[in-house]
DNA sequence: GCCAACGTTGGC
DNA sequence: GCCAACGTTGGC
């Protein structure tokens, strides 16, 4: 069992509209590394930090869990969307995503409490110039943060 | 809106 | 394969 954080702007899924929706697709992730981390690493089950990025208040806002293996992004294939990606073809596909289940929301760990830390400090998110929306979590920090969130 | 940091693209 | 130019992320 593995530990991950994954970013998303709360304008686009928030941690509400994940748990209204059930199990779905992590789609629209258009960088590599955090495509081979989906594809590559993640398994049924495992914990996910849910983190709203890009707003007002960043930090963590809830609890997920891995829901399935990698599967195509249908989102590539869609001129319509903002993640077509004309390059991408359903034979060959670029880009890979897992389905998502929140479990549930929490209070806010704030970005800025996070950094204030020291439990912490060692989570990539909070490295100097991450920006990946996906990243690895130990299992220490993962029993740091839900210990904070009780 | 700014900008640091990092990723991607494409000419050579 | 190098690397300059450009694009994106995301906190502030």
């Amino acid at each position: 069992m593995a530990y991950w954080l994954m970013k998303s702007e709360p304008e686009e899924v928030s941690i509400d509209d994940a748990l209204a929706a059930g199990d779905s697709p992590w789609f629209g992730v258009r960088n590599y590394q955090a495509r081979n981390f989906m594809r590559d690493q993640m398994r049924v089950g495992d914990g996910v930090l849910f983190y709203h990025s890009s707003c007002a208040e960043p930090g963590i806002a809830g609890i997920a869990q891995v829901a399935s293996v990698a599967y195509p992004d249908a989102t590539q294939f869609d001129p319509q969307s903002k993640y077509f990606d004309a390059k991408s073809t359903p034979d060959n596909p670029r880009w890979m995503l897992v389905d998502i289940k929140a479990t549930r929301k929490t209070r806010l760990l704030s970005l800025i409490t996070m950094r204030s830390l020291p439990e912490l400090a060692t989570m990539v998110v909070l490295q100097k110039g991450s920006r990946l929306s996906i990243t690895p979590v130990t299992e220490d920090e993962w029993d740091a943060v839900l210990k904070l969130l009780d």
